[in-house]
This record gives C-alpha cells, structure tokens and sequence, in this order.
DNA sequence: CACGGATCCTGATGGC
DNA sequence: TGCCATCAGGATCCGT
C-alpha cells in the first residue's frame, strides 16, 4: 500500500515502540518477491536497535545485520500484541519481548531481506541504485533539473523510476505534476530550470503533506497501530478521470503510461 | 544502452 | 458460490 509516505507514516508508528526489543522467534510462510536470505533462527535473540527508512524501503537495525523491508503494492506491518495465529496473507511473523512485527501482503511483492550491513551486496542490490531522498536537503532543484537532463523519458516515468529521486509513486507522481502545472507526457529533458524547481518544490509539498496527514490517499492504508488514514487529502487528479478539475473546471483526462493510470488536467498542465 | 514491455501474485469490481 | 476482463499503492528483469 505504499508510496513514501506510507512507508514513513508506517516506520513512525512502531518504530519507538520496537527500539529495544529482543527478537524470540521468526517466522516465514510463503516466499515474498525474495527469500529472507538467513536462517530465520539466526535472528533469534538479536536486539532491534532502531528503524530508518530509504525510499520505500524500512531499514530494521538488528544488533548484527539488518532486515530491508519493502512492502510492494499491498503490504503492511501491524505491530503489537495479544495477535492471532497468522492469517492466509501474514507471510512474516517476528516476535520480540515487546510485541509481534507482522508482514501482511495478500499479492506479495512486498519483501523482507536480511543483509549483514548495507554494505552487504544483497542490500546493495536493493538500495544501490536509489536516487536521492526528497525529504531531505540533500534534494536539491538544481540537481533534480541536471538529472532530468539527460532522461529522454516522460517525466511521469522518470519520476517512477526513483532515480532522479526516490519514494514518489504512482499516486503522488500524478498529484505532483499537477501542482507543478507539467503534463505528464512532457519529456524530461525538456523541462525548463524553473519549471523543474516548481516540480522539485511539488514533490516536496505533497509527500510532507501525505506524512502529515497519516497517509491519506490510499484507501485501505493502515499504520502499524493499526489505525486507519484520514481521507483528509484529496486527490486533486489522482482517480478523477472525467470529474472536473478543481481549479479550473476541465474534466480530468486518464491515460495509460508504462501500464500505469495518470491523470491530469488538460487545461492546468502544459506539456 | 536507454527505454518499453512483460512479469511476479491475489483480490475487488463491474459488465455480461 | 457465474464467468471473464480489467485494474490496483512496485520495481526488477529482459529484449531491442
């Protein structure tokens, strides 16, 4: 279920609950998008030391080595206690001292990876490539323009591929380009400096937003409380094809790019 | 070699 | 318990 702020609004809702934690148990069911890559009894008795997250992935500090969790298209974590045995779609149980941190994932593409540091070429592998964090000031608009540059791609598409910058999915990807008035189609490389600091500034607007308000977009988001998003953010393009547009009344237009829905407005976005 | 498409998997929804 | 097609928050892999 998630995009960046999921992931992040998910990462803040246990991770001060687990720091400290002693792991009692592991288990796996069905495989996810990868194996674990240890023994799930190696996990045993190591201390949780802390949760970080990178992109859409959340770095579970072990005191030896690390878990990369990823969620894919419809995981989530639960964590807390007094928890049923694991149901159909809870593919990974870990038990510590201060509660249970589940992984329920009906499609599986989501993952849970061990590596022994992120220098370990399995994490590498997973986070090697990853552009740079746009919550941070490491994202820079100067930056973000000379790395549109060169893609000859829609922008849409740049944006999915997390390498100009990280954790802007599917949903988000269309709200921000709408708020940077950029047709989604528009190539990368053709994007003005300014439009692409207008872009730059979108992404992080609307992902602080989503953050703040619990993950709102995704329907059925839950954190790992359990409790629900607010439905607080609404969508300005996201899932509107053929309502009008907001601000200026066009009636929003969907295609299909790279197999994905984008919306946009005809009238607000120039190409 | 950058890019586009197929692919992994299950569930919800809507048309017929 | 109808059947079939389409779509869904991701991202890797593989041809071209």
């Amino acid at each position: 279920m998630p995009e960046l702020p999921e992931v992040e609004v998910t990462r803040l809702s246990f991770a001060s609950r687990i720091a400290g934690a002693e792991i009692t148990s592991v288990t796996m069911g069905k495989t996810l998008r990868w194996p674990l890559g240890c023994e799930p009894v190696s996990l045993t008795s190591q201390r949780v030391l802390q949760v970080r997250r990178r992109g859409k992935y959340l770095l579970i500090d072990l005191s030896a080595g690390l878990l990369l969790v990823h969620l894919g298209m419809s995981g989530s974590i639960s964590f807390g206690t007094g928890f049923a045995a694991p149901g159909k779609h809870d593919h990974f149980d870990m038990l510590t001292t201060l509660g249970t941190l589940r992984l329920h994932d009906p499609r599986r593409f989501g993952a849970v990876v061990f590596a022994a540091d992120e220098g370990d070429p399995v994490a590498q592998k997973l986070l090697g490539r990853l552009g740079v964090e746009p919550l941070t000031e490491t994202f820079d608009a100067r930056q973000f323009h000379q790395a549109l540059k060169p893609r000859r791609t829609a922008i849409k598409q740049v944006l999915l591929g997390g390498e100009a910058v990280v954790g802007v999915g599917n949903i988000y990807a269309s709200e921000a380009l709408f708020l940077a008035g950029i047709r989604p189609t528009t190539k990368a490389s053709e994007i003005s400096k300014p439009r692409a600091a207008l872009l730059h500034r979108a992404i992080q607007e609307v992902l602080t937003q989503a953050v703040t308000k619990g993950g709102s977009t995704l329907r059925d988001f839950t954190n790992a409380q359990g409790e629900t998003g607010y439905f607080q953010l609404e969508a300005q393009v996201y899932g509107r094809a053929g309502l009008p547009c907001r601000v200026c009344g066009a009636p929003i237009k969907t295609i299909r790019q790279g197999q994905r829905s984008t919306f946009y407005c005809p009238r607000c976005q120039k190409p």
